[in-house]
DNA sequence: CTCCCATCTTGACAATGTAAACATCCCTGT
DNA sequence: ACAGGGATGTTTACATTGTCAAGATGGGAG
């Protein structure tokens, strides 16, 4: 995947430069890992000079923030697509633990970039607006939607159990064979029980 | 806290220039954060040159790694005596959880680091002895010691839901409201109640 | 007592984030 | 239709960083 523009004709006005630089700044990240995206990185992948960023998304923090936001909204439409296809309120936990840990895996650079709030630009409209929607989707798809003391604290428990998860696999703390859809299946499953 | 030489006499050899440079770095660490935290901010604390770390630790993943030990091999210290204390299983499970939790809200930035791999010289002798030590000692300390499967699973549970807590929350994933002392506690036992 | 070499310093270089000055051109008001 | 104003990019510049190479220093083995 590559995001750079024909070497041949560009305008001097590239018309749509900040979506240009989130998908440059994800190619740059798949490829590359956390640590090559930089902001002149972006910027070359995107084709433009390496200071056009700083109209577009202000800062680096701010590019970014701009990366985590879609990130979060990728993640809010897979929870609420597999949430969908689940009656029962325990079912439809489980899925979306199962989900959420689906998304780390296949996407760990960005899964990370998304809670790694000292580079973030936490106050940028695009995320605050993504990470609450992504919220109030756990919510409505969470059992007790009547929203209880009890159930906020489920909620908040069985998320805390997934990211756990999610974090400890991404940051190699446990032994490899762990990172599996079947293991984390069955530990998900072992948790959403009590829940 | 500071840890630069006087600046009167600076002997050409400092000594012990790894341990100086380890604890520069966590001074460096509380004062600027994460971002702070650079090599040659690490040597100017010292009160070396900038290049002086490069025999003693290597490079910046090398420095990082070699802090971050120092985390994990005081995090088991805590643990270890919070476990001491306490009798039942559950009980210890309890107390393990809250010393982790409270370790990582009272020094976030080093908590953070330690799990930060992709910044860190993983391989490093002293990081996976800290790391194993710190394993063997939440094995051991945790129920069923007999390390049946189901004993692994429940432990590894318990670990998600700690660590996922502890990162929500450093993340400001969550309302402030929730790093408090008491909530936790109260989270992690619904929680462990379950194991 | 004298070298040897581990330890530290100095100097250099490429890359990065960011700021300021300048170029281009879309678009609005007339 | 047609200025020119302001948004959008570019160029240039600078401080900071990680890392490397070459030299200075001196502790300690022979």
């Amino acid at each position: 995947m590559t995001v750079k523009r024909d070497q041949g004709e560009r305008p001097y006005h590239h018309g749509n430069l900040k979506a240009a630089l989130v998908a440059a700044a994800e190619a740059v990240l798949e490829r590359d890992g956390l640590a090559g995206l930089t902001l002149r990185a972006a910027a070359r992948e995107a084709g433009v000079s390496h200071a056009a960023p700083r109209h577009a998304v202000g800062d680096l923090a701010g590019l970014l923030a701009e990366l985590a936001a879609t990130g979060f909204e990728r993640l809010r439409r897979e929870m609420e697509a597999e949430a969908a296809g689940e009656t029962s309120p325990e079912a439809r936990l489980h899925a979306l633990g199962r989900c959420y840990l689906r998304f780390a895996l296949a996407r760990p650079a960005l899964f990370q970039l998304m809670f790694r709030h000292e580079r973030l630009e936490t106050a940028r409209p695009a995320l605050v607006a993504a990470r609450a929607a992504l919220l109030e989707t756990l919510r409505a798809a969470s059992p007790g939607a009547e929203s209880g003391e009890e159930a906020r604290s489920a909620l908040l428990s069985a998320w805390a159990q997934a990211h756990g998860l999610a974090m400890l696999l991404l940051d190699r703390q446990l032994p490899a064979e762990l990172a599996d859809e079947a293991v984390i299946e069955r530990l998900l499953g072992a948790a959403a029980v009590h829940a």
